[in-house]
DNA sequence: CAGAGAGGTACCACGATATTG
DNA sequence: ACAATATCGTGGTACCTCTCT
């Protein structure tokens, strides 16, 4: 009947010591699984430990050795797609590699919000931090911020780190846009993101590149804000040029967006306007037309960014990680230019 | 020169009182703002903390406390819509509150996981938890898991509940059955989600009441499993009865995948049937036709989670958080039955 | 005298409480 | 009475020592 004291808290390692009639150490050298028992003791552990429902501490663990098993998330954007799929795949990894995920998300992506959220991070001594908000105000504030933690980037560019889980969009974008051109159009437009995203930059770089493979001299971007509203308002600038007859915009919402004033419009897609998105959202096989896309596995990305974390806390100096890669998905948004024959070994039969 | 002891550990406590010339407990109490400290000592203090830029060690804080400062959440189904946006709430509610966020996501859905996943927060030493799966399995593995943790649900459903933060979505299926009804359908029928989710039955008993208060008895329902594809194939069961004149479909993914089949099947939307989905997720605005739907803040029922188990951390005894109030987002995928003559007060004049 | 297994002791960085000035 | 300080408790791990083959 002890008073209120250890009220609700469980067994220490010293209570299943004196239950084994053991020291505490070997408990601990139990527990943590380093070796050097003997079976006989290690059975009498183990059994007082079930006995007890013995858990160890975290805090005093941590404490103790100076690591805290947990990574830290520093999120933008997470109703993007995007985004969320590779927090979800992040947290799968950790969970299996026995950390546990903070998650801090960010209001805005200013240099200084970027850097208070990794020190919020850094204050809850987390091992490692992954950066999941793939703006250009993270990499300037994490070249200015001095952390003493391990941490991995998520950069939708082309550029292998040893910092940076790559997800290498200059090649999606350059895919989407071939694609296009394969098809016979002489040209293909770009709605973009907004600026301040790396991915932004990365698909117009991508865009950029595959026009000029064909010596192509790339004609004006419309910015759009990665939302459906932002596409649409950008097609209503392309929709009345006649000439243009192949869109890539820059994610899936902003070509749903664009389709439906293109269509508004008279531009019948894929008849007239040939439209390619980037990500593949759930449904865009359901949109109408069905959307041609690029795929990128963003919940892989999000295991190895967490994977190359833990090799970085281990004390390994591992290589970059290898790059995510892109998948076009050819459904029926893009067809071939309206007055371009075409080889009939093109892959648009869809409607005989 | 130090050997390569206290390597990469910031200053403490200790250090902090020396500089200042007081003892370890006053700048406890500084940095914790407990009180009782003359001017002048406080100024000392908080100079040298500023020069030392000393952080608190959580851990020790957590360990001398028994608490963390830290919320669990389980989720599951982070790539949904709702799931995700209701993180980001209670993310950003933590944040403003000093609490880190913990995310444990879960593969499946069963008794065991949840209980898992439970015992891992727990295990992590959380001061709360919610439950961010809105499946059945979230509710019977919570009344066997014994937790001695505030704990918060999310609960799709009517009944409020203090440990639940309740979006109500049976009204909101409703308010989309009786806005068809209202446009002049004889009935309404239901693609539900799939079973095992507590937003499936939700729905289903809105949709139920809103058929029964005018005395129609609720035809067979279609159950889906929340993706277009899946609403697609349920559609072609219905698609072909061309008494079906009205649809409610319980998430937008699956109205979408509706839409395309019926439309190919020639039953066209709006004008042979009408639609109406359920989350208003990103770009269904700009769905052909867009998509009439109803819409939750599911951000919100984040911050009122996170809120809510604030209180309850705190000793709180507060009553059950107020619900989530759906609105009906009235578009172009629903309109009068063709063959009801409909007063000219309603709000479906968009192609005149 | 090794080497392996077991135990003892010193922290880890802080908050709470009693005690002192 | 009030501000400031000693002392102890928090649950573990790291390292060293000791014993026993």
């Amino acid at each position: 009947m002890s008073p209120t004291t250890r009220e609700s808290r469980g067994p220490r390692m010293i209570d299943v010591a004196r239950l084994a009639g053991v020291s505490h150490q070997s408990v601990s050298r139990v527990v943590n699984g380093s070796g050097g028992v003997s079976p006989d003791i290690r059975d009498r552990v183990e059994r007082a430990v079930a006995q007890l429902r013995y858990r160890r501490h975290p805090a005093a663990r941590a404490l103790a050795t100076n690591r805290t098993f947990s990574i830290g998330v520093v999120s933008f954007g997470l109703a993007q797609y995007g985004p969320s799929e590779a927090l979800a795949g992040i947290a799968r990894e950790a969970q299996e590699a026995g950390y546990s995920t903070s998650l801090t998300s960010l209001l805005d992506v200013d240099v200084d919000s970027m850097a208070a959220a990794v020190g919020h991070l850094v204050d809850d001594s987390v091992d490692g931090i992954i950066v999941l908000a793939p703006v250009d105000a993270a990499l300037t504030a994490m070249a200015g911020v001095e952390v003493h933690v391990p941490l991995v980037l998520f950069y939708p560019g082309a550029h292998a780190h040893e910092q940076r889980v790559v997800t290498d969009e200059v090649q999606g974008a350059e895919l989407a846009t071939t694609h296009l051109l394969d098809l016979g159009h002489p040209t293909v437009h770009h709605i973009s993101g907004p600026a301040g995203w790396l991915g932004t930059s990365a698909r117009v770089a991508g865009w950029r590149r595959a026009l000029e493979a064909r010596g192509i001299h790339p004609p004006a971007i419309v910015e759009g804000d990665w939302t459906a509203a932002g596409g649409a308002a950008c097609a209503a600038q392309l929709a009345t040029r006649t000439e243009v007859s192949a869109v890539f915009a820059a994610n899936d919402q902003m070509a749903l967006g664009a389709i439906k004033t293109l269509n508004d419009a008279g531009r019948k897609v894929p008849d007239d306007v040939s439209v390619v998105g980037f990500d593949d959202i759930p449904g865009s096989e359901y949109f109408r037309p069905p959307l041609t896309t690029v795929r990128f596995d963003f919940a892989e990305a999000g295991r190895r960014a967490a994977h190359h974390i833990f090799e970085l806390i281990a004390g390994g100096r591992p290589g970059p990680a290898g790059p995510v890669l892109p998948e076009l998905i050819v459904r029926g948004s893009a067809r071939h230019h309206p007055l371009t024959v075409i080889e009939q070994t093109d892959e648009q039969r869809r409607n005989p």
